[in-house]
DNA sequence: GATTTTAAAATACAACTTGTTTCTTAATTT
DNA sequence: AAATTAAGAAACAAGTTGTATTTTAAAATC
């Protein structure tokens, strides 16, 4: 009757362009609306899609979320973090570096989502929990490639424990999350001048 | 009619009882049903109370929670944190005690209850951010009365930037929320060995 | 180009939670 | 004993969830 009603696309998406819109209207509600407003009706409303597609494919918002991560991070870094990775002349710059590309990372999922991806992690004790302790060992080997750099170098490191290398990346990441902002430059520079190198280098 | 009706008690709890059994039923169910299920209506029947009650006190259940928090830490440390501390002899057994009051403290509260608080810290833009602040404030503080202890007994301390003082609480708190059990006494001494005294100590 | 297949979109449903309000009445205070 | 305070019960609209059903664009096949 209404000539004027709300305009119901009598096209409809499909594929990747669906896939596109879906993400992009994900990233929005949590950037306006926080990801404790992150509801499926709230996304297929923006994306102008129905629930059922969205049910379809993810069981909970953060499955969505966590491809999304994914995907983005992948094309943020522009490859695999294992790859980007290169001695670059020495220590110091090899872990400036390395804090550089995990900023990238970072920010291009942003503070809200790595916190919830942490508190979302702490919830489920199925899957998940396995996460950090992969995400664990993959630093571990990180940073054994760092010091091997090092030490082909004739740099003097010391023997250290699995724990004691994952510290870089559990101090990025709790200052991150902690101050939910970029870190500057300058930061990155202090904590790896004053605390990395002196636990690292003899 | 029916006989057996819930057997709703004619009989209100009020004050402190009351308080208690709401503070019990929350961490209850946080601990069986998880805090993402947390919800007044839960809450006020498994407290055998009325929803109303906790819409009174409490805006939301994070601000419950927070309560009990605080409530739940003093309980555990028996005193403020700044009064616990002590100097224990040297900057080691000092830092090695200081660990152990967090854990104390951490685990009082549980690591889930942990990841909810800086989830939620990261979702609401008002009032809650300070509290990371105050907190990083607060730490700086203790952190150089530890090393005020060192220099009075005549150790060696480096001089630290505050980004490098809260190293220590940004360590524990990480390895805490991402490993989410308690950390074993030999793992808090090697973060001390390895880590901290390298960092501190010239 | 017509037909078949796939899956997006619309709609409906019961169940639950939220935030608010109103009312009754038990517990406490005066 | 009377007055005050606040716990508990109930109702409400609005929003979300998970599931299921139907319609019909869009893509694939012939």
């Amino acid at each position: 009757m209404n000539e004027n009603q709300p305009a119901s696309p009598r096209t409809r998406k499909r594929g990747q362009v669906l896939l596109e819109s879906i993400y992009d209207a994900t990233l929005q509600i949590i950037r306006t609306q926080g990801y404790g407003n992150l509801t499926f009706m709230r996304v297929a409303r923006l994306a102008n899609t129905g629930r059922s597609v969205l049910y379809r494919r993810w069981a909970t918002p953060f499955d969505l979320i966590r491809e999304i991560m994914a995907y983005r991070t992948e094309q943020a870094l522009g490859g695999s973090l294992d790859d980007m990775l290169r001695d670059t002349g020495s220590l110091r710059s090899d872990l400036l570096y390395l804090f550089a590309l995990y900023q990238k990372i970072y920010l291009s999922v942003g503070p809200e989502i790595m916190n919830a991806m942490l508190f979302e992690m702490s919830q489920s004790n199925a899957r998940i929990p396995t996460i950090a302790t992969d995400i664990g060992f993959r630093n571990v080997a990180l940073m054994r490639r760092l010091l091997g750099f090092a030490q082909a170098r004739g740099e003097q490191t010391r023997p250290l424990s699995n724990a004691a290398l994952t510290i870089p990346f559990d101090l990025i990441r709790m200052r991150f999350m902690w101050e939910r902002r970029e870190l500057l430059e300058a930061e990155c520079a202090q904590i790896v001048d004053e605390v990395l190198l002196p636990v690292f280098l003899a």
